[in-house]
DNA sequence: TAACCATACTCTAACGTTTGCGTAAAAAAG
DNA sequence: CTTTTTTACGCAAACGTTAGAGTATGGTTA
């Protein structure tokens, strides 16, 4: 690479001082209007550009929001960044993307990384891992040095920082109504493994409802799938167990497409025989046949409100305690609940 | 945020000077054991990391790679990402991704922040807006500076960088070869418009096949999707046409999980009266009834190749004369094709 | 006791930028 | 013709770091 033409070489170009280049191009009445012209045509010629590691260096800012995900080949976290990084251009921001790849090691060095100048903020959704040792000392440490930094979904109440999280319960609770709504009595629950908050949040919300209709939780109609094993195996089980459901709540799309995909195996009609209801982020439940109703988490609401809060902690127009925001998902009736 | 602890706090807590804890901290033994255990404790208690924007500025090294896409919730962009982030992990590198949107002057002012001193080299593949306009001097200007750029998927050949293709003429060829071989006589195509590298390609191997198999090509089962309409109303129209096919090639995911489901709705049967292929690059094509044979495009394997050239570009060990690296990708058989 | 050497530091420049302050020369005012 | 003001610049410090060159102190050697 070539190296860019700076200050100083225009500078010696004219043989004038640095400070004087750089007041001219900032077109400032101290230097001459014949200085000034030369000096931005040549600089305009050369295509100078302020080199922006020195002025962010200077400004001590950097004006970059670093944002670690779990991954991003996942509809809801891309989603998510999408909605962090239109809200970010708006006020001036750019955005570092990390992946820690559901690993607490990758986590843990992407953030020593980051805050060490890199980004003015860090917005993080903890990775699986993380959650299961429960080791949050890497997150203590930047708290405890009032860096800027947001949750989001995938969160720990342990961690004091601002926090965006979907109404899991709420919409968990929601798609279960609904269920029972329809006739359902026999309501399974796909879910994940306990640590994952998301997946007990949502198992919280599916007995609440249950509990509000008087039904009783039979916990042999809970499945806690693990995602390192097959999951078109795992999810057959519910409908080889002798105990069989009359309706399915799944924590996520792939849940929800698999286990419709297993009942039209098993000759099952749905809505009629078994309803089927996934919490979505992608397209599948869209293109599945038939469609899957499904609870929409809003991530690229999602998104814009994570940015706003990082960036207003960041410019110190937040007020100082810290704020939860919880996003009220909604439920998006379609064929395989209600066939009209 | 409290301000972080520098060479410079440290030096003045022990009376030294700020190239003696440089030093100390890196255990040259121009430093007395004594001042070196206190000042790494000391350092240690207050936890001290470099400051990175300092230390990039002073080596003129970011180790980092800017990626531009065109937008991020995509399943085929987000998995090239991924494969970006992977590799680039491995050789050291951080990822700093950035939207363009579609929009040309989005891609301007995003390649021009990460141009000026932020990224060592840049990962971009083009903007609709950018290849409708034909308006390439955003490139030309870093070009000429010998800035490491790869393009990838949406590129134009006479932008002088490396590249890294799907090989889309292949791909179209081998599907449409594959739908003339189950015995299809009239093969519709769903492409986007013209201005669309990719769609272009894929039409261009659409017709290859065509010729090969002495079939002639009728325009009037060509149809040019526009993303900016209804896209459900424009794939109607292959079925309302009196000129009906008995196959339909489309040129991503999209288009045709519609197709299938529009043909569903006017009583067609999956492959028997139309058979269905599409480009793939997520997971509705497994999800729906029948499962989609697709053109599967290798996004992972394509963000891996994308990093590795550049990383050799910005290290100085790539060839001099630019590569331009086509990935072939696969057909994945399933039953809107072949149903056994 | 002068010359030499090792030890344990400090100084300085460099990366590229901005900005308040100082100042020489020219112009205006008295 | 002196004093003041204006013009048009240069200087230096600052952001945080590194690394080669320079130096004061003390001890060893001839």
């Amino acid at each position: 690479m070539k190296p860019r033409i700076t200050l100083k070489k225009i500078a010696r170009e004219f043989g004038v001082s640095i400070s004087t280049v750089s007041k001219a191009l900032k077109d400032s009445h101290e230097i001459s209007e014949e200085t000034r012209g030369k000096i931005k045509a040549f600089a305009d010629y050369y295509n100078y550009k302020p080199n922006n590691l020195a002025l962010q260096l200077r400004n001590q800012k950097t004006s970059v929001i670093g944002v670690i995900v779990p991954e991003i080949v996942h509809h809801f976290f891309s989603t998510v960044i999408n909605g962090i990084e239109k809200y970010a251009t708006e006020r001036g921001y750019n955005v570092m993307v990390c992946l820690s790849n559901e690993s607490y090691e990758k986590e843990v060095s992407n953030m020593s990384m980051l805050t060490n100048g890199s980004v003015d903020g860090l917005i993080v959704s903890i990775a699986r891992e993380t959650l299961q040792n429960q080791n949050f000392k890497h997150f203590e440490a930047i708290i405890k040095d009032d860096f800027p930094l947001v949750l989001f979904d995938r969160i720990n109440d342990d961690i004091e920082c601002d926090k965006v999280i979907i109404d899991d319960i709420g919409g968990a609770f929601k798609a279960t109504n609904h269920l029972v709504e329809i006739g359902s009595k026999r309501i399974a629950l796909l879910t994940t493994q306990d640590f994952i908050t998301v997946g007990s949040l949502r198992k919280k919300g599916y007995i609440k409802s249950l509990n509000k209709s008087k039904i009783s939780v039979d916990e042999g109609l809970i499945y806690k799938i693990d995602d390192n094993l097959d999951l078109y195996e795992q999810i057959k089980n519910v409908f080889t167990s002798k105990n069989t459901p009359d309706a399915i709540l799944a924590v996520n799309e792939i849940y929800a497409a698999i286990a419709l995909k297993v009942a039209k195996e098993s000759g099952l009609k749905i809505p009629e025989d078994i309803a089927i209801i996934g919490f979505t982020s992608g397209l599948i439940s869209e293109y599945t046949d038939p469609p899957l109703t499904c609870v929409e988490q809003h991530g690229f609401l999602m998104g814009k409100q994570v940015a706003e809060l990082l960036i207003n902690r960041i410019e110190n127009v937040s007020p100082s305690e810290f704020q939860k925001v919880v996003i009220s998902p909604n439920l998006k009736i379609r064929k395989s609940t209600l066939d009209d």
